[in-house]
DNA sequence: TCTGGGGTCCTAGGACCC
DNA sequence: TCTGGGGTCCTAGGACCC
């Protein structure tokens, strides 16, 4: 039987999840933008649920007001129409679209509508693989019609099942793999199934940017345009020992892989995290020493909430690391492996004041960050990994050096 | 007017072991 | 006294994705 993947991608998912509760902005810019709040939700609350949908488009906050450095997290196509994006900074967007409409991330209601409508989907096709809060490739090739037009059948009754559920509109592209079927889901938004077949491979796929592969970047495609290869076509031209000698043995061979259209890469229902981490970019660049009481509070705070989240999730770590920004958007990290699992917030916020000594505080910091890795779940933690850590206990560092921050942490 | 927060995976060098 | 590889773990940084 023939491999038939789809992924599935919700339009415009944070904004449109705002719409449902402000229909009044329908067709309007708005951009939905993380980090500090804009909306006076005091207000909105006191108005109540219901009111929400009455509350005069002229009462909401525009873009033009916004203050903060947030990025832009969803945009509706009303504002994309202004060359506003995801992940573009606020004050940039600001300045291409000021009178667009700015909401704050409400994470509870994305997690809702996102354990909704995969819920939807794994009722009528089951091996669903999670790609973020909006994103899924499901296995049609099992499921009973999921191979009828090629799955085109499958694809809309799961777009309209989730429409019926949740009142959102999703893209869907279904091809003979998870790569092509990526590619295929950007093919038509909003609303959109594309099917894409092994033959389409030189007259859908090869004209496209490189770009457009899940997994090349703005360094590879920059590293590629320097080579003359601009099209996924010219990819595929390549000798395969000229990208190898280009760019490594494995990132060459996939590459050559990919611009053929070959991925095996199966459809994965269940994964174990590898890491889990918080952080936080601050209103203002903060100085180690002149603002030594708020940034310790605010590492202790980062430490609660990892610590919180290993148990609540029930996980143990053994290594614990800290990220830092400088005010010139450098980052440094650091991590120190125990010698035994952990998710106890003393022991974390111990381990990682350690690290936070290792590194030079003499910039500003924009940024601070804590993160738990080498996970596993609570109550599975090797035994025999004590004893080799005790061995290789010479790796396990103690501070001396005394700094001006020394006593700050 | 700069650039969020949560992740995964890869690379590369050094330590250490066999 | 000098000289091997292979394997694993640890650390730091970086590319990339949603």
């Amino acid at each position: 039987m023939l491999r038939r993947i789809a992924h599935l991608d919700m339009d415009a998912f944070f904004a449109s999840v705002e719409l449902l509760r402000y229909p009044q902005l329908k067709g309007l810019p708005v951009v939905i933008g993380g980090g500090r709040r804009t909306v006076d939700e005091a207000l909105l609350a006191a108005q109540g649920e219901r009111a929400l949908r009455f509350i005069p488009v002229a009462d909401f906050p525009l873009l033009k007001d916004y203050v903060g450095r947030g990025v832009i997290t969803t945009a509706t196509y009303a504002a994309r129409q202004f060359g506003v994006g995801s992940a573009m900074g606020m004050m940039k967007a600001a300045n291409l679209c000021p009178q667009a409409i700015v909401l704050p991330v409400d994470f509870d209601e994305i997690r809702n509508y996102s354990r909704l409508f995969k819920s939807t989907i794994t009722e009528i096709a089951p091996l669903m693989q999670d790609r973020g809060v909006d994103e899924v490739y499901i296995d049609f090739t099992e499921v009973p019609g999921g191979q009828r037009e090629g799955g085109q059948v499958l694809a809309r009754l799961i777009q309209k099942s989730i429409f019926d559920k949740t009142g959102l509109t999703c893209s869907i592209g279904v091809a003979p793999n998870k790569l092509l079927a990526k590619m295929a889901s950007e093919f038509q938004k909003p609303k959109g199934i594309s099917i894409v077949h092994e033959a389409d491979l030189q007259a859908l796929v090869w004209p496209l940017a490189c770009r457009k592969i899940n997994g090349i970047g703005p360094k590879a495609d920059e590293k590629l345009a320097r080579l003359n290869i601009h099209t996924i076509g010219e990819l595929a031209a390549q000798d395969p020992a000229f990208l190898i000698a280009h760019f490594g043995k494995a990132t060459g061979a996939w590459m050559h892989e990919i611009a053929w259209g070959r991925d095996d890469r199966p459809v994965v229902t269940e994964s174990e995290p590898v890491s889990m981490s918080r952080e936080t970019t601050f209103d203002r660049d903060l100085h180690a020493v002149r603002d030594k009481a708020e940034l310790g509070a605010i590492f202790t705070r980062l430490c609660e909430q990892v610590a919180g989240d290993l148990q609540r999730k029930g996980y143990v770590a053994k290594t614990i690391g800290i990220k830092l920004r400088y005010d010139d958007f450098k980052s440094v990290t650091r991590d120190q492996t125990l010698e035994q699992f952990t998710a106890d917030t003393k022991s974390i916020r111990k381990i990682a004041g350690l690290c936070l000594k290792r590194v030079p505080l003499d910039k500003r910091l924009r940024l601070l960050g804590v993160r738990a890795a080498t996970l596993v779940k609570a109550g599975e933690e090797p035994i025999y990994e004590q004893n080799r850590a005790l061995l290789q206990s010479g790796r396990v560092q103690t501070v001396t050096e005394s700094t001006a921050t020394d006593q700050l942490f």
